[in-house]
RNA sequence: GAUUCAGUAGCUCAGCUGGUAGAGCACAUCCCUUUUAAGGAUGGGGUCCUGGGUUCGAACCCCAGCUGAAUCACCA
């Protein structure tokens, strides 16, 4: 980087890491730097017992987070992995002799908000009441060159906060190191999945890993990613879904299995959507979607209790109770409540005359299933509030879903609704490979008559299915959702630690040799392209005489203290 | 994709009706002290998102674009 592009800062901050190599401190040293302690651990021993003898000599290593430096005793906040913790620095103690230079010069001087340092020493309560280390010894770690934001905080409210959503989700790195809460998040959402996976695990099922790269995207109806193989010469795409791959596997014999998959989905992006995006799905032979349900809510009330240590979550201005038993409702009997109308056994053509009279939009390709998907979207989804299975899907909307065991027009499926949006998605499976196949066919026909997001025909699947697989009941959680609902945060984007942005734009500069070929000296270039002239067709437009006032006025203004060219050396280049 | 709002110092943000670019924190220099959003004084720091236009004159008005956010649409 060219040292015009540097903020007056950031030059201070190379400057001082001049002077640190200068007295022979290795500001990147390479070797191992002992911590016997974290900062939260320290404040609880020392709070339970004073005279902790473990806390008499300590080493701990963290980030400078602010400092208050007075004539021959400083005080600094060091963050480490748990939290911060307030370091003194005496002179005498850090140095013993009479070079004063480590505390005078390395610490007042060279070192910065956003360094890495190690600290040893012991303990202590300050006057102020502060538990604080008291440091006999320290060494740099890491020098930063950039400035960070500066948070500060009292009493909880905090100044100055580092806030840009677009900064923050692009740098999550300093995102992560200025503001504390954000950390917490992602703590939370490992803590989600710990829970969910200790608890498949406590029942036997085998956690498994299968095929991001797919030659058919199958298992839900969306819209891939498209790559290629070089090698096999062929199409692949990223996974929507690993649905038909565990189904696979309860063929093959295993009788519970779940994967954490990364799924992708080449579709629109918003608060709730992000293109790639983590979903749980489990399979267990020999259940049904009513088992499921259950499975369900003990699973989801678990990660609610281990969370906060009570069902009860804060959502927005909702409180919403993940305590068991989860309300119940089928699809239809929902559509009564909030309509009042009784959809069962009709026709497309009557559910049309349903759609006009509730207000609900429709469109010609759609099918009976779409329809009332449509309605229950519009008129049901949103109420729901605390958690609701919503059961027995129309067959259209589900193709691999086993047909209900009491009316062929439905199937055994779930889905349930937290905060009036879909949280989990669950089936009784469909086993009959010939029904499978039928299903299939279906959903081409659909996409002939235009349907994008019909399913694609996955034949190994149905061969598989030929084989033989026991009646199983799967289940598919949101991740991120469970996060954003766990987390009471509205975004994906405050869930996910690097959400999809699009792409830092570079300012197009023409490289420093084009500008070089027209006679113009290196240290110049830095300058003509600082001045607005990022691209060499710019300077030829404009007159020597301009280019040269201004190249001198910022060599003067700015101290370079380079050597003015020639007026005529100007109009040369130009030429 | 549509609409609305926003983009000014490293960070958070002022900037009136178009007339010399501002504050707090951070940074630098000096003084002082077991301080905690903790001191005091002084100082440096800007492509006012980019490009056009209107104007004697644009951070401000107009047009186009870029980036982000919110709402809607599409999409599970």
């Amino acid at each position: 980087m060219s040292t015009v592009e540097l903020s007056e800062q950031e030059l201070i901050r190379r400057n001082s890491l001049e002077e640190l190599n200068k007295l022979g401190i290795n500001a990147f040293p390479a070797d191992e730097y002992e911590i016997t302690h974290y900062s939260e651990d320290i404040k609880k021993l020392f709070e339970e017992d004073e005279e902790n003898e473990g806390l008499k000599q300590i080493s701990i290593a963290g980030r400078i987070m602010s400092r208050r430096i007075m004539g021959n005793a400083s005080f600094a906040e060091l963050k480490d992995q748990q939290g911060r913790i307030q370091v003194y620095f005496r002179r005498d103690d850090i140095c013993e002799g009479d070079d004063k230079t480590m505390y005078n010069t390395v610490f007042k001087k060279l070192l910065d908000i956003g360094d890495i340092i190690g600290v040893k020493g012991y303990v202590f309560k300050t006057q102020m009441g502060e538990i604080s280390v008291y440091v006999k010894e320290f060494k740099v770690l890491t020098k930063s060159l950039k400035p960070l934001p500066i948070v500060k905080e009292k009493d909880g409210k905090q100044y100055d906060a580092f806030t840009d959503p677009e900064q923050r989700y692009r740098q999550r790195y300093v995102d992560l190191i200025v503001n504390d809460q954000v950390k917490d998040t992602f703590l939370k959402r490992t803590k989600i999945i710990n829970t969910m996976r200790n608890f498949f695990n406590e029942k036997g099922y085998l956690e498994v890993e299968t095929p991001i790269l797919q030659s058919i995207p199958g298992g839900a109806a969306a819209r891939p990613f498209i790559t290629h193989h070089n090698a096999l010469n062929i199409p692949l795409y990223l996974r929507i879904a690993n649905e038909l791959y565990l189904k696979r596997l309860i063929v093959g014999g295993f009788d519970g299995v779940y994967e954490f998959a990364k799924d992708f989905r080449n579709e629109g992006m918003d608060r709730t959507h992000n293109p790639e995006f983590t979903v749980m799905e489990i399979y267990v032979a020999y259940k049904d979607y009513k088992w499921m349900m259950n499975f369900t809510e003990e699973m989801i009330e678990k990660v609610a209790l281990a969370l906060h240590g009570t069902t009860k979550v804060q959502v927005g201005d909702k409180e919403i109770d993940f305590k068991r038993p989860f309300k119940r409702i089928s699809m239809i009997d929902s559509i009564k409540e909030f309509t009042g109308v009784d959809i069962s056994g009709m026709n497309e053509k009557q559910l049309f005359e349903v759609c006009e009279d509730l207000g609900v939009e429709t469109d010609p390709s759609m099918g009976k299933g779409k329809l009332i998907d449509e309605i229950f979207g519009e008129k049901c989804e949103g109420n729901y509030i605390q958690p609701t299975f919503i059961t027995d899907y129309p067959v259209e909307m589900s193709p691999l879903c086993k047909k209900h065991r009491e009316n062929p027009e439905l199937t055994e499926r779930f889905e349930l609704m937290v905060n009036g949006k879909e949280l989990a998605n669950a089936y009784s499976e469909l086993n009959d490979p010939i029904d499978q196949l039928g299903r299939f066919q279906d959903q081409l026909k659909l996409s002939e008559k235009g349907d994008d997001e019909a399913m694609f025909i996955d034949m190994d699947f149905v061969r598989s299915l030929e084989y033989g697989m026991p009646p199983t009941s799967g289940m598919g959680i949101g991740v991120d959702r469970l996060a954003m609902l766990m987390t009471n945060q509205q975004s994906i984007q405050e869930v996910l630690f690097f959400p999809q942005m699009k792409p830092e734009k570079k300012a197009e500069n023409d490289g420093e040799e084009k500008y070089m070929e027209l006679g113009i000296p290196k240290e110049w270039v830095e300058v003509i392209q600082k001045l607005g002239y990022k691209k060499v067709d710019q300077l030829k437009e404009v007159k020597p005489t301009k280019l040269h006032q201004e190249m001198c006025g910022y060599n003067k203004k700015n101290k370079l203290g380079y050597k003015n060219p020639a007026q005529d050396e100007v109009k040369e280049w130009l030429a």
